[in-house]
DNA sequence: CTGAAAGCGCTAACAA
DNA sequence: TTGTTAGCGCTTTCAG
């Protein structure tokens, strides 16, 4: 009657019949809380470790305890980027013993507020969103909630509380001014994900108007439907180079689609930085591995996602505010 | 006061107040369940949505309700597969609703348990591990917890109850008959993880006892301990064509590293398959991008993950069984 | 069709 | 140092 039945698990009514003492002490003795004199401890313990007991999370936050759980948006799982800031996440959170919920949006704003809403209906303690654009509904929603909120990838625009990232648009001016001191002027722009990679159109935008103020121009631009990966670079320049005869230079949208381009040219006998000039975005890991050191900017995708685990597992050495990370130009040898 | 305060979300019975009927009928209303006039069910419906109202699961979960919360332990998010594993987990679950939380072992059997432990704590209704091998605490753990266990990537061992993967072994011997077939006898063989990746282990301990029984034998073998990527792939395969000069082909334990193979051979005018031929494992997207096509074994891992979450999901149509997906040789043109 | 009562497993507050 | 009481927000059961 006391022991569980085979179908629920042992509950602290269980243990506490076992180690002969009331439940309270039981919860007193697991959570190290309060006073007991070690003879109960040990017992509890060793009912507990008997019985396999495992603690109902979902009581103790229902009565007040904080959930240490956090709800991760993320745009997508098909480019690493994510996965690197995942993995920040991840790591940290498991530090302080907190785990993340997860949810994709596919870039979706509308998705993001339904997994918002989803999850907060399990009371995490904190969300990490990407972007810093959101719908007023997940605005409204996470206000009310109470819960911390961070915000990645992006600082510039309105934050909800706390938001981490890079400025975009610097990342793109530095990038233009590069391309005009190596003396490419006319480039051409590959990207992906059909524009609603808004981070990308930032710097896009900023590295575009950079780059024409400083004389150059953009003589070719293509922004595919399909998600960023090597072997749509190495096409979309393959019809780039095909397409277009005058231009000097390619910037990419992310290094993917720069790796890919370069593919195509080792295996056309294009000359890079030559015949046709590469550049990327992010610093992935394996552009070390290649042939030619491509150009790119490196940005801090593990810190980012770090310290915004930081912030909403409610660190107090992570201030509510935005946080701009270094997205340093990486110099290679295709411009 | 019936108005919920600052500080705390909005319950059914705030909802209740607004629409003037009791908390039972907004329960009803909100679930779908039961009779209600339609009259009741728009004023619930808009009190609702004026509050902002979200459902407060952990209270449903705890009065008996299924938790639609899958916990999901990886070994690792360096490793591209099983980002793919778990594209294919999180597409599946969000299909029927159910979210996955996520932990990482770091190819730890202790870990994983520590893990399993502490989600169970939110009471998922199901669970996923990578891999067959774990602690018996493990299993005795998920077994009087009661939800449902998926084990993916791996077949060849003792299931909890359902498990989705390939054949390792199978795998492994394959391609020691590609080898011998193409006449490449004298193999290296390069891995990384430092031999905590059971699964690598299992295909090339398969791989190595076909070769040898065909005639082949292992020259050099190099199972680096940091994580697989191509950079190192590149590294360990300068040291190893350094060391040995009488291989004809290298087997890497997957295609990061196969790649990062290739490029050394490519820059330093290694003749592919000629001078030395290579193969890795997986099938990676990023392959069909590169100067030449590496021989590999295609797994389908989107393929896994989804199965997997079907069955955790409570699919009827996916039995508690051993699934073992086909992983099919791809030839290339570098063996 | 609608509501009142009971209780899931836990912890804060108080009593012993 | 330990136990008792109340109640978190919800759903199951049973009464109107």
């Amino acid at each position: 009657m006391s022991q569980a039945s085979k179908k629920s698990r042992p509950t602290m009514h269980d243990v506490a019949a076992k180690a002969g003492v009331s439940q309270m002490t039981v919860s007193r003795v697991l959570r190290g809380e309060g006073y007991f004199s070690q003879d109960v401890k040990t017992r509890v313990a060793d009912a507990a470790k008997a019985l396999g007991y495992i603690q109902n999370r979902l009581a103790s936050v229902q009565r007040g305890m904080e959930n240490p759980m956090i709800g991760v948006v993320l745009p997508t799982l098909k480019n690493t980027v994510f996965i690197d800031v995942l993995a920040g996440i991840n790591d940290t959170l498991a530090e302080v013993g907190m785990r993340p919920v997860f949810g994709v949006s596919e870039y979706s704003e509308a998705e993001e507020e339904t997994l918002v809403r989803d999850m907060l209906s399990w009371q995490p303690c904190g969300l990490i969103l990407s972007g810093i654009e959101h719908t007023d509904g997940l605005r409204r929603t996470v206000a009310q909630s109470g819960v911390r909120v961070a915000e990645i990838m992006d600082v510039e625009g309105d934050a909800i509380s706390a938001s981490f990232g890079i400025s975009q648009q610097a990342a793109g001016a530095e990038m233009a001014r590069h391309f005009i001191a190596q003396g490419h002027r006319r480039v051409a722009y590959i990207g992906s994900q059909g524009g609603s990679d808004l981070r990308a159109l930032k710097r896009y935008t900023a590295f575009k108007s950079e780059l024409e103020a400083e004389g150059g121009c953009i003589t070719y631009e293509r922004i595919a439907n399909r998600a960023s990966s090597m072997p749509l670079g190495r096409e979309l320049t393959a019809a780039c180079l095909s397409d277009v005869t005058d231009c000097d230079a390619i910037y990419f949208s992310n290094d993917d689609l720069a790796a890919g381009g370069l593919m195509h040219c080792l295996s056309n006998k294009v000359s890079v930085p030559h015949g046709v000039a590469l550049a990327g975005f992010n610093d992935l890991p394996f552009l070390s591995a290649l042939p030619q050191r491509i150009t790119t900017t490196h940005t801090p995708r593990y810190e980012i996602g770090a310290l915004a685990a930081r912030y909403v597992a409610g660190a107090d050495d992570v201030p509510a505010k935005r946080h701009m990370l270094l997205a340093e130009l990486v110099v290679g040898d295709t411009t």
